[in-house]
DNA sequence: TTTATTAGTGTATATTTTACACTAATAAAA
DNA sequence: TTTTATTAGTGTAAAATATACACTAATAAA
């Protein structure tokens, strides 16, 4: 049942059947004020050439964590990502090929710091998600069951950061929200609340490239954050 | 590495490792104002005689969603039954016996109507959230994931009343929130709001068991939730 | 008939959310 | 060099929502 090269201290379960648990990963950027989701074509059979997530085997001896950031590296040369489990999509046949369970989690990433090179040897490239293509079994619901769960979190946390460099104008991350949440948010209220929870660091330079008048940098205080915790407030946007 | 009594059409992914993959369900109740989980006793080894929840080996040939179910009516007789998936948890070592991956949901059942003398078979008890004794492995985790995972629901979807009998009466509902929220809740604040939403339907009996005014019984009608949502809005707690 | 217990009701205040329009800076065009 | 076009940046008033709060009603038990 378990692969010979991983050897357990005794086994208790040897009359149980085990299947194949793969993983899969939602890696997500920003782009353009819109979500970009990465994605390939599929390198094997079945279904060999459509596209699909960016996935793998979880391996006898890897935790599943171990297994997604090695996909996640695999495919973008990125590591110390914000990722999180979506969930498990286990129904029979979802898989053409055999019975396979597939554990799905997405990953917040920047994409000028992602390097698809590759990935691209597969096909990758980067899709917005409102004109995602139909993707091999049920990877389609497993992005929107992503997108959902962002919007829930992101809602609460402060990960949205993630998707941008480490410095960002207020309209960039307020384009950001609104790509989250698919509509339009007021300026000055959006303003008014990320700047009260006191968060972001207000730098002296300006982004010129998206204004005439430019816009100032801000970065994330990661130790504001903690303050605004222990005050006993919470992110929310 | 797949069952042989489960034959896929071809095998592609031959070369792959496959885990024993389990469920465990969080099952829980509503008692005496208080959460209650139904634990057992593990009957077989490693640990054999600890505290755990209910739990059992997926089969080769069974989706997901089925194996919890067939849990689920294992142990309580229960079937049709709210259910919602945790999480999966998967790291190394997890489990002392083999590698092993759990794929945790919860329950939300009534109590009264549930009949754990198979269980009992196996010492299983209910115990309140606030007495829960150290279960096996990461189960106590998977309590506490689960617990938050209710408030969040429990916050913008009517599944509270799947704790409860057909027929409940606003106090009682209203234990039923404080308990799953850990704090009081203004009793003409909350009678204002869920009633605001018209999705209950007063009957004219009355529960003179729980004081000696009598409180009257409402129900949860599906219909006029629908509408609710129909109209735009949302349940909200 | 008195007492003790829980059910049931409305309003005023505080807080939060929403809607909304002008000036500032500056690069590009005239 | 002046004009124009574009995006950044700012505050307030109104509406909606959430909160705090205390008495009367019903009735079984004493």
């Amino acid at each position: 049942m378990i692969s010979d090269s991983y050897t357990m201290p005794e086994h208790f379960y040897s009359d149980k059947e085990s299947v194949l648990v793969a993983v899969d990963c939602i890696i997500m950027g920003f782009h353009e004020s819109d979500l970009h989701i990465l994605i390939a074509k599929r390198p094997f059979d079945p279904l060999r050439s459509n596209w699909s997530l960016m996935g793998g085997f979880v391996k006898g001896n890897e935790g599943l964590s171990g297994a997604v950031q090695r996909v996640l590296y695999e495919y973008t040369g990125l590591t110390g990502i914000y990722m999180e489990q979506v969930g498990v999509y286990g129904e029979m046949n979802r898989d053409l090929g055999e019975r396979v369970i597939s554990i799905a989690h997405y990953a917040l990433v920047d994409m000028d710091k992602t390097d698809i090179s590759n990935a691209e040897k597969h096909g990758a490239k980067w899709v917005s998600i409102r004109t995602l293509p139909k993707l091999v079994f049920d990877h389609n619901l497993m992005v929107t069951d992503t997108i959902k769960r962002l919007q829930q979190r992101a809602a609460v946390k402060p990960i949205g950061f993630n998707l941008l460099g480490d410095q960002f104008t207020l309209p960039t991350l307020q384009a950001l929200y609104e790509a989250i949440y698919q509509e339009p948010i007021d300026k000055r209220n959006f303003r008014k609340k990320i700047l009260a929870m006191d968060i972001l660091e207000k730098l002296e330079t300006k982004d010129k490239d998206s204004s005439k008048k430019g816009a100032f940098y801000y970065q994330f205080n990661k130790e504001k954050y903690e303050l605004l915790i222990q005050s006993g407030l919470h992110f929310s946007l």
